[in-house]
DNA sequence: TAAAAGATTCAAATTAATATGAAATGATAA
DNA sequence: TTATCATTTCATATTAATTTGAATCTTTTA
């Protein structure tokens, strides 16, 4: 018979005034306690945004339009022979590139010329620090 | 009745060799044409790793376990304090910062404890500048 | 002003990422 | 060797991102 116990310990996984490795507290403890490394990290807003920025540079398709425009301003249907997917598809890819102003493209007559933000080079800076 | 007109140019959107914007069509002659532009591209695995790269930090709750690390080394279960939420659902995120080499765990006795690597460390500051 | 070309928008279908809870693993202590 | 604690794994459910094709919008040309 399965037994039902009551447990007076809070269901937390680990209290961590007592339950954590000695040099992880120690450390902490200089570091102002939980509160000290709460304060260190940056608000839900700005981790938020953050990771909407990564998100529009998380797509291959994406990546290659950047490389394109890296090497020079190009109207949307060269992106789409560097590409080759469908309008519509491409169109969903740039929106989220200039949404994130990646990218920004400027209508010259029946065509719409995209080109690369400084914020745009400093991405694919950083991704390639990272390796690509 | 509607037409049915066979049409001899090709199916594709434009044919670049004609109709594209002149100075576009300028520059990409410099750069030696859709050959150079495309060969200033990386290639598909390099650009898939770097969308892979990017994928892992485009997540709230993956850049907060970060930033805590930044701070010091800490174990899942003072993690989990920060993050607030299940076990499982940290343990996954864990494991898609590991995967990229952006965090690593050592076990210690009882717990495992993580710390942010250099490429980490890099991750932050590149999203960083872009504005976090 | 009607037609055509270049590009975007929209709704629906598909696919990929994340969340959830139960079960499993690995280390330590009784 | 059993029990316990910290963490991970697994199968499934949920949610979010991407794809698709048709319709729309803009600009230019006839």
């Amino acid at each position: 018979m399965p037994e039902t116990r009551t447990r007076s310990r809070p269901e937390k996984c680990c209290d961590f005034t007592r339950d954590i490795p000695d040099p992880v507290r120690n450390e902490l403890d200089k570091n102002g306690g939980m509160d000290g490394l709460l304060a260190r990290i940056p608000d839900q807003a700005a981790l938020y945004a953050g990771s909407r920025l990564n998100q529009a540079l998380a797509d291959p398709i994406r990546l290659t339009v950047m490389y394109a425009l890296l090497s020079q301003p190009l109207c949307v249907c060269v992106i789409k022979a560097v590409v080759q997917i469908a309008d519509s598809k491409l169109s969903y890819h740039l929106t989220i590139l200039k949404e994130q102003e990646f990218i920004a493209g400027e209508q010259q007559g029946n065509w719409i010329i995209y080109h690369i933000t400084d914020r745009g080079r400093q991405a694919l800076k950083c991704t390639e620090k990272m390796g690509v």
